[in-house]
DNA sequence: CAGGATCCACTATTGGATCCCG
DNA sequence: CGGGATCCAATAGTGGATCCTG
């Protein structure tokens, strides 16, 4: 067995935590913390998420809270190119049509998961196997108020077609920085639910993700802020 | 032979002819002006801008100046996808460094050939052939405030690199709505320049091109005026 | 060659589909 | 199934190369 992390008592633990692995590869960090990393890339999706998990401290239990929950810190993995963009979209949260209808911006899961999220790059190179990729520099990132109107406004939008019954009619084009894709492990899934009413239901589960090149622009403002100070 | 068509008196008159060929195939312009439309579309580059030199009564004669020299209009055909958006950039002018040293922004050929434009969309979809593709509705396209400024910004830009002598670090990248391109009829065309002295030359000949997006905008600024005219 | 432009191989982006784990 | 995400076929976009005519 492999030794567990304590979930860090303050920020400044957790980043110094975070910054301790830039420079360590998957495969180093999935020994600490009992992960073992598939050899092939589309077995291993999550498998970042996970380890970091774990090396960081997150708590393990529930998951409608953010993973350090003293903190409220949500925690991003992300995988960058070369040349220093996301790869991917970021998954923020899934959608539950009935928390859609009764709840405005400010008390959205989205909203919630976004306050203060803390990234940690990933290499991505696909010719580099996955064991062998290496942490980058990690940024806690808490909105501007430019972000969150851009944000806001995505929301507000998709919750309209939501609410007005639209849901079907909604694509992964819409939305400048936030926008629904499918979320499940096949499309053939589908969501339990009440068929009768002509009440609105997803045909399959769908979730919100941040636009690879918004996630992009947010990690190069930390990052000039960060060489600035 | 064909009937010349003798140049417009007004602008009123041009775009009125303008408007009286939109839904006629190439091919039908062609034979209106004596001009053979090719089968394949790589040989007839061009011909849609010498079809529509002639039916709209250009003045063939003196090339530094604006197609209809007494409106001071120049004349650009625009190919457009099903979309409506513009599936290649256009041409502004070719690159001469000598112009480029000893002139301003107001003063340049770019500045010059863009004051006033006469954009003739044609479709463009690769499977239709080149004879069977239709004029759209024309715009005479005067820039906004804010479309110079995009223009100017990026003229001086490459203005400057061209000055130090940075010709060859200048790729199809730089710019945001206006962009150099080579220009020739093949890359091992030369440009006869003297190679002493240390002389800033092209290695090959250039020209400016405004982006398949700016262009885009522009029209759909256009539309929207024109319906809610 | 200059003026009229488009071709097209390559790269970047998109967004629907999918994978693992507990 | 929900939370951790990435895969990858298809599309859109870029920009160097090229074509025709007078």
């Amino acid at each position: 067995m492999t030794h567990a992390v304590p979930e860090p008592k303050s920020e400044q633990e957790l980043l110094h935590r975070a910054w301790s692995v830039a420079g360590l590869t998957l495969g180093e960090l999935g020994v600490r913390v009992g992960v073992e990393v598939p050899e092939e890339g589309v077995r291993g999706k999550g498998v970042a998420g996970t380890i970091l998990e774990r090396v960081l401290g997150a708590t393990a239990a529930s998951r409608a809270e953010p993973d350090f929950v003293a903190l409220a810190i949500e925690l991003k993995t992300i995988p960058l190119a070369a040349s220093g963009k996301p790869k991917e979209s970021t998954f923020v949260a899934s959608i539950s049509l009935s928390a859609m209808a009764d709840t405005d911006w400010e008390n959205s899961v989205v909203y919630k998961k976004l306050a203060k999220v803390l990234f940690v790059p990933v290499e991505a190179a696909s010719k580099t196997p996955l064991r062998d990729r290496r942490i980058g520099r990690s940024y806690l990132w808490v909105p501007t108020v430019e972000e969150w109107e851009l944000l806001r406004a995505d929301w507000e939008q998709l919750a309209v077609m939501i609410g007005r019954g639209d849901v079907e009619q909604i694509t992964g084009h819409l939305g400048q920085v936030l926008q629904v894709r499918p979320k499940a492990a096949s499309s053939r899934a589908r969501r339990r639910a009440p068929d009768e009413e002509g009440a609105v239901q997803w045909t399959m589960p769908r979730g919100f993700y941040l636009r690879p090149a918004f996630t992009g622009a947010v990690l190069a403002r930390l990052r000039a802020e960060s060489d600035s100070r």
